[in-house]
DNA sequence: GACACAGTCAACAGTGTGTCGAGTGGGGAC
DNA sequence: GTCCCCACTCGACACACTGTTGACTGTGTC
C-alpha cells in the first residue's frame, strides 16, 4: 500500500462524498507539483517520475490521470488562458469611459494573469515553439485575442475615433505578437534578461504603443523615466 | 571502412589538397542534413543517429565532430544571423537618403535572411524557448539589434526629427519583439498559422508600425488591402 | 618499420518513456 | 456475509535515445 495512504485519513474529518475520490485529489497533487518544480527547472528537465515522485504515487499510476507530461501542461495552461480571457471580457464589456482605460485593463488584467504564473508561462513558450498540442491550443487562445483587437479596431474606425490605415486585422496581428514576445521576456525570462522592459513601466509602454498605432494621436501617458 | 567512401573518389578531380580533410566534408554533410531534415520535422523528433546517419557516419564518429545536437543547431544560426546582421549594417551603412528607405532596406535583409532558412527559423525559435546556449546566443543577437534600434531612435531624436516620448531603449524592444514573433510566424509556423500575415504584406506593415512608433508622423506607405 | 594521429565504430552504461498484467481495497448487489 | 466489480496502484518489461570507452584502420612522416 502507498505511504501517502497513511497519513492522509489520519484527521476523520471525511463524511464529504459517500465515494472518497482521492483521484481527484492526485490529480490535483500532480498539477500542483507540475507548477513548483516548474518554478525550479524547465520542462525538458522534468521526469514523468519527478511528477510521480512530487504527488506521491509511482510513474504507471501517473499515466492513469495524464496521457503524457504535455498533457499536464495543458490542464495548467487552461487555467491562466481562462483567468487572461475573463479580465479581457471584463474590460471590453464594462462601462469604463474611454477606450484607453479599457485598453489599460485588459493588458493589465492579462499581464496579471500570466504574472501570477511565471513558471507556467516560461513552459507555454517552451511547450508552444515545441509545436504539438501546447501550440495548437496557444495559437487558439492568440487567434481569438487577435480577433477581439481587430473587430475593435474596425469599430472604432467606424465610429470615426481612429483613422484608416493597415488592415485591422495585420494591426491586431502585430500588436498581440508585440504583447507576446514582451510578456514572455518580462516574466518568463530565464532569470530577467537584458531585454526585459522593467516591470512596473511595461504595461504603460506597451499601452502606448497600442494607442499610438490605432488611434496615431496619442494620450500618451509616458511615465517618467 | 564507411559505405560512403566508395562512391566520393570516383571522380579523379582530388588534386586540391595534399592531405585530403575529408572531416571539413562530415562536417559539412552534418549541418547539410540537420537543414534537411529540420525542414521535415521538429528539432525534439530528431535524433543523433538521423544526423549521423545522414552523413553516412555511425552515432560515435558525430561526437567527433559536435558536442550535441544543440551544437549543430548554433552552428547553423550563426550563419542565418550572420546574414541578418550583415544586412543591417549594410541598411543602416548606406548612402540611402531617407530613413525609412534604410529601415526597409534593414527590415527586407533581416526578413529574407530567415526566409531564406525556414527550418532553421523554426529550430531557433524551439531551442530559443527550451534555454540553453541557444537561449543565450539568440538572445545575444536580440539585444544587439535592440542597441542598434536604440541608438536610432536617439540620434533621430536628438537631430529633431523624431519626438520625445518613451524611453528609447523600451521603444527598441517593443519594435523588435514585435519583430521576432511577426517574423517567427510568418517563417516558422507549422504551416502558415491563422496568426500569419502574408508574406508579401509583411514588411509594409512592420514598417509602417515602426514609422508610425519613431516618427509619429506617418509616411504610411500603406499597401492596398 | 615504427610512430603519430585523424577518423571510425561496436558495445556498454545510464536515463527516460510508455505499457502490461497482476494485484488491492472498498462499496454495492444479493 | 460473501462476492464481485471497478477505480486505482505499481513491479517489471520493452524500447528509444544519449554519451563514453576502448579498440581498430588507414595515411603520412621520420
Amino acid at each position: 500500500m502507498p505511504t501517502a495512504a497513511a497519513d492522509r485519513p489520519r484527521r476523520c474529518r471525511r463524511p464529504r462524498q459517500p465515494s472518497p475520490p482521492t483521484g481527484d485529489e492526485r490529480r490535483a497533487a500532480i498539477l500542483e507539483t507540475a507548477e513548483r518544480l516548474l518554478a525550479e527547472r524547465r520542462l525538458r528537465d522534468i521526469s514523468i517520475d519527478d511528477l510521480a515522485r512530487g504527488a506521491g504515487i509511482s510513474r504507471p499510476t501517473f499515466y492513469f490521470y495524464f496521457g503524457s507530461k504535455d498533457e499536464v501542461l495543458l490542464t495548467l495552461l487552461e487555467g491562466v488562458v481562462a483567468e487572461a480571457d475573463q479580465a479581457v471580457a471584463e474590460a471590453f464589456g464594462s462601462l469604463a469611459t474611454s477606450p484607453a482605460e479599457r485598453l489599460r485593463s485588459a493588458l493589465t488584467g492579462v499581464f496579471v494573469a500570466f504574472r501570477d504564473h511565471r513558471a507556467i508561462t516560461l513552459a507555454i513558450a517552451e511547450g508552444y515553439a515545441a509545436g504539438g498540442e501546447i501550440h495548437t491550443r496557444w495559437t487558439q487562445s492568440m487567434t481569438h485575442w487577435v480577433d477581439i483587437t481587430a473587430a475593435a479596431v474596425e469599430a472604432e474606425r467606424a465610429r470615426g475615433a481612429a483613422p484608416d490605415g493597415l488592415p485591422a486585422r495585420d494591426l491586431a496581428v502585430m500588436l498581440n505578437a508585440m504583447n507576446e514576445r514582451v510578456l514572455m521576456d518580462t516574466y518568463g525570462a530565464f532569470g530577467g534578461g537584458a531585454l526585459a522592459i522593467p516591470e512596473e513601466r511595461v504595461v504603460d509602454s506597451l499601452l502606448a504603443a497600442w494607442l499610438h498605432l490605432i488611434y496615431r494621436s496619442a494620450p500618451l501617458p509616458a511615465p517618467a523615466p
